[in-house]
DNA sequence: TCAAAAGTGTTGTTTGTACACCCATGC
DNA sequence: GCATGGGTGTACAAACAACACTTTTGA
């Protein structure tokens, strides 16, 4: 920015609004809070609320995620910066800019209704529809970005509890991309990425019950996959 | 965003920042402009200015980006959003929110000095340092994004002019990542992937006199590459 | 005739993929 | 035993990397 001129200053709401996705029983969820007020009154919309003056629209954003969640400790759960929205008209009130985040938590903890949201829910991804806002907007990038970035970061793990089978991980991937991996070839993949993964020794979890008992793993110290895990081309990508 | 609350509001200005990037002999540079006033005034920066009531960020970085670069049809030109950078210290006067931009410009047309920027100028990437306000780390993270951009994008060819040849692709990549390339093998990754390039019939180009003329080629229609260009491991990278 | 840049061919290695198969546990 | 999920082995195919070689131009 340059230029200091008073009158080109316009005040803006500045908020940010919170796509906070979990995988639960294979499906992928996201968190969804009820409307209190007009506009929009009784309709789904993503949480989140207004950037504080002394706050950074991270810091808003990790705030809201407690608020949201309920949950105590937000500091090691993976938030992102998506990307800002800022047309014109996307609030009816007044002119709204707001900063978009993903947040992934590796279990669903039920959601209460927290501060100013009338009531919070976690719905199957496939049924948010018609949310507030440009909300389906956002949230349909929300899911791209996740998506997409399974493919060359170690984001996965940050679905997972702190202690994962493999079997997990490859969920998270199945889930989120919606298609069938080869257990064996997902296996091997992941363990040769140094960083990836690190084995907890000697422990391992019996999984519901039947089969084998997997070994546990806890996240590792890698952020990027060198080389990447690419989803299998769904026959309709370019290449 | 959620809750109407006329106390909860603040007014925040919201502006827009451009890494706008070209290749140049070889090297990557940036645009830079002089700040006229304070604070930092003397000191470089990134283009950028405030957001209008009636634009959105997008149409405010591509008005700034016409003005910057004196370019009268900018419409074709590749703009990306980065991230926006809201820490409340940011700008000493106010709350400033900036939606940072980053865009690539096939050749670079003399910056002429533009509306409110004292001085424009190509200034090679490593020698921008020391800029204004927070704009060292905007741009370190653009072109960390560009850099990786072009591992799994097309986005190539927005540093090309419209017709280009293979060598000139090829030297985009290599000034990005600052890495030799095997140009046979350079070439054939290209053309193996469908909608990267699409061949000019029958034209060529001298390149600089020496050598055999080079088939020209156009921007296909293709916007991701699957499977991905990596950039050779720098031996230290994670796998 | 030489340098420079484009373009083609070839070969060995690595990586990915699709399986078949064995292991440990609960019922 | 058998179903279920974890874990290993293997063999074929595709992709990658390195480098030798040919072609076409200007000087």
């Amino acid at each position: 920015m340059d230029g200091y001129d008073k009158y080109a200053f316009e005040p803006f709401a500045v908020t940010v609004d919170l796509a906070v996705f979990t995988v639960r029983e294979g499906a992928l969820h996201v968190l969804l809070v009820e409307r209190g007020q007009e506009p929009y009154a009784g309709q789904w919309a993503l949480p989140g609320g207004f950037v504080r003056p002394d706050e950074s629209a991270e810091s808003a954003a990790r705030r809201e995620l407690g608020e949201e969640t309920g949950l105590t400790d937000v500091s090691g759960l993976h938030l992102e910066q998506l990307r800002t929205y800022s047309e014109p008209d996307r609030d009816p009130r007044m002119r709204v800019v707001s900063v978009a985040f993903a947040a992934l938590l590796p279990d669903a903890p039920e959601a209460h209704g927290g501060s100013d949201a009338a009531r919070a829910r976690w719905t199957p991804y496939g049924d948010a529809r018609a949310l507030a806002f440009d909300h389906d907007r956002i949230l349909a990038d929300a899911r791209d970005r996740i998506g997409a970035k399974l493919e060359y970061t170690c984001l996965a793990t940050a679905f997972c509890p702190p202690e994962f089978t493999l079997g997990e991980l490859q969920q998270v991937y199945e889930t989120v991309w919606g298609t069938a991996l080869d257990r064996p070839n997902f296996r091997r993949k992941v363990l040769a990425t140094p960083g990836f993964v690190e084995a907890v020794p000697g422990a391992a979890r019996l999984t519901g019950g039947r089969g084998k008992p997997a070994a546990l793993y806890r996240a590792g110290t890698a952020t990027t996959l060198h080389p990447p895990l690419l989803r299998p081309t769904p026959e309709g990508r370019h290449a």
